[in-house]
RNA sequence: GCGCCUGUAGCUCAGUCGGAUAGAGCACCCGCCUUCUAAGCGGGUUGUCGCAGGUUCGAUUCCUGCCAGGCGCGCCA
């Protein structure tokens, strides 16, 4: 189903096209009409700056151009004006009634509004978190815990066939340390010098003990790797837990181990070596990641013959394309970006292109206020804040949406004081509280007993400017929807939420919805319920794309 | 030294492919519940878009240099 802004597009075109025929206009179609909503309502419904971008090529003025496009335009079904103004943008304003028959279109797809195809049949894996099982998530997890969630879902609304991917990295020194710590603790020794020090340990220790407590008394040999080994199982079940609670699912864990287990290193490899890009120096194994603009070689078997953690890298990213994935996405920490030029190269020396079959988000770390002093996170002083604490505090809807609403480049600042409040310093608030009144308002109409059945719509009654406003936004969704997952920013949904909400409650303020007293229902009344369950519909798939509740009543 | 990110109102921050008078919330002031949820609405006040050049009809947006802040540059994982 078309949108109105890809109508209005093709119109466009449509025109342009036959002032071409027409020998008017010289040059060519533009592949993309650029159609923004001015700020200014009295620029109309929608504006385009096609007559400017045409202008130099044609060799003729702006405003002559927007004459000739207008000339050819006008009479197209739907617009009821047109107006050239300023250097030479058309403004066009559309006919109400017409508009109005989003209504319908919206209360039919319920769910399915604003889904588009921009990604039809692309397979993309998602990759995100990935923390060590060594210890509980914490600050630093959560802002991909919700963003990565929520760009999944956005990813999946524009056609994309989304795998969500948790990659454990169980392999490797730490997992000894850790396995060493929680063993001391449950032994009652000192915790090893380089050893988790963190309070969790000494609760990870006595688990495990309840668990099985032959546990302790097994020889020295057995016993390390049997902690280790418990104490792993019981760490990754508590993420997994957190993560559940926090509404972040994922289709697949992936764990390091499994990688060697099944000789994907050996096979990525080789698979490298012939894409001619490894090479041996020193010893060691090389993989030459400088042809595709890294800034080093990288070592992929040590002199020793062990393998790097880098090795891994390579396995899992050739793994994921064989597994038959077209993007592979990556969300990584700010202290990982350095990963970002390797990680791009890997993909180059795989054979693949670096632009597409691989992209590679990179979050700025996240600050957290309480009681207006920034909490340092340490794990040495224990001051790490986890997951799970930040929900109790703030709850899941308050913490999801705080840590979406921001685009992932720019560092924020969490005040927990502020999450704390009902107010509108909280933007989940003023979101949902639209959707709950509407919920009252659709919750009244039925005691009422006044109809709320589509066929008993009639566009032509919703020609009040608040009206108009309203279904101007609600029209955006699916574009909204569509560029969040083409620029990877679900933070896109969020912003756009606020400013339906804000629309909404602007109209519910000047438009009375319901009958006041004896007043029989009009068909003014039945319209203006639809286009407030419209309303509704669209608050909800959003919130849904956010991992957010969209409450009923507050 | 090299690389990535950031610099927009008093505060926290929006602002795809360059477009009209640069936006929102908070804070501050003034109005609005005798009928649908006031967690709301309306109005007022607030700016060298870090600095300097360049590209052009037009730059907060693109390019170059500089300044400031954050982060990173292992045969660690």
């Amino acid at each position: 189903m078309s949108t109105q802004v890809e109508i209005l597009e093709s119109a466009i075109k449509a025109a342009i096209e036959r002032a071409l025929i027409a020998g008017s206009l010289s040059g060519q179609i533009p592949a993309t009409i650029k159609l923004e909503r001015p700020k200014d309502r009295d620029h109309g419904d929608y504006a385009t700056s096609i007559a400017l971008q045409l202008a130099k090529p044609a060799g003729k003025n702006p405003r002559d151009i927007a004459q000739i496009i207008c000339d050819q335009l006008a009479g197209t079904d739907g617009i009821s004006k047109l107006d050239i103004a300023g250097p030479g943008f058309i403004n066009i304003t559309l006919n109400r009634a017409n508009q109005a028959e989003l209504v319908m279109t919206i209360l039919k797809a319920t769910k399915d509004y604003g889904k588009g195809n921009a990604l039809a049949g692309v397979r993309i894996n998602l990759e995100f978190i990935s923390a060590n099982p060594t210890g509980p998530l914490h600050l630093g997890h959560t802002r991909w815990a919700a963003v990565g969630d929520s760009l999944g879902r956005v990813l999946s609304a524009a056609g994309a066939e989304v795998t969500r991917e948790f990659y454990i990295n169980d392999r490797g020194n730490q997992m000894d340390l850790f396995g060493a710590s929680v063993e001391a603790a449950a032994l009652g020794n000192p915790i090893p010098e380089d050893g988790y020090q963190g309070a969790y340990i000494a609760d990870l220790a006595k688990e495990v003990v309840a668990i099985d407590a032959s546990i302790t008394s097994l020889p020295e040999g057995q016993r390390h790797p049997a902690f280790r080994e418990a104490a792993y199982a019981v760490q990754l079940k508590d993420q997994q837990r957190v993560l559940d609670i926090f509404g972040t699912h994922f289709d697949v864990w992936f764990s390091e181990r499994s990688l060697h287990d099944q000789g994907a290193v050996e096979h990525g490899l080789e698979k490298l070596r012939k894409q001619g890009h490894v090479f041996e120096e020193e010893g060691a194994i090389w993989l030459r990641t400088t042809d595709f603009g890294d800034d080093k070689d990288r070592v992929l078997t040590k002199s020793d013959g062990s393998l790097t953690y880098f090795s891994s890298d390579t396995a899992y990213y050739i793994n994921k394309r064989e597994r038959g994935f077209d993007i592979c996405i990556y969300m990584l920490g700010a202290d990982h970006h350095g990963y970002v030029g390797r990680l791009k190269a890997i993909a180059a020396c795989a054979g693949d292109d670096p632009q597409y079959n691989i992209d590679v988000l990179i979050g700025q770390l996240v600050k957290i206020m309480e009681g207006g002093e920034e909490v340092k996170l340490s794990k040495r002083a224990g001051t790490i804040i986890t997951l799970e604490e930040l929900v109790e505090k703030v709850g899941v809807d308050a913490a999801r949406y705080t840590l979406i609403r921001y685009p992932v480049d720019t560092p924020m600042v969490m005040d927990i004081d502020i999450l704390k409040r009902n107010t509108n310093e909280n933007p989940v608030y003023y979101v949902q509280y639209a959707h709950a009144r509407i919920a009252a308002v659709l919750r009244n109409a039925a005691e009422l007993n006044i109809a709320v059945e589509l066929n008993e719509f009639d566009s032509s009654q919703l020609v009040h400017d608040r009206e108009n406003e309203l279904l101007g936004a609600l029209a955006e969704y699916p574009r909204v929807v569509q560029t969040a997952a083409q620029l990877r920013q679900p933070h896109r949904i969020a912003r756009y939420l606020e400013e339906l909400a804000g629309t909404y409650h602007g109209f519910y303020a000047d438009c009375r919805v319901l009958p006041m007293g004896e007043e029989n229902p009009t068909a003014l009344h039945t319209a203006r319920l639809l286009l407030c369950a419209s309303t509704k519909q669209v608050i909800k798939n959003g919130l849904d794309l956010l991992g957010v509740s969209a409450p009923e009543r507050m």
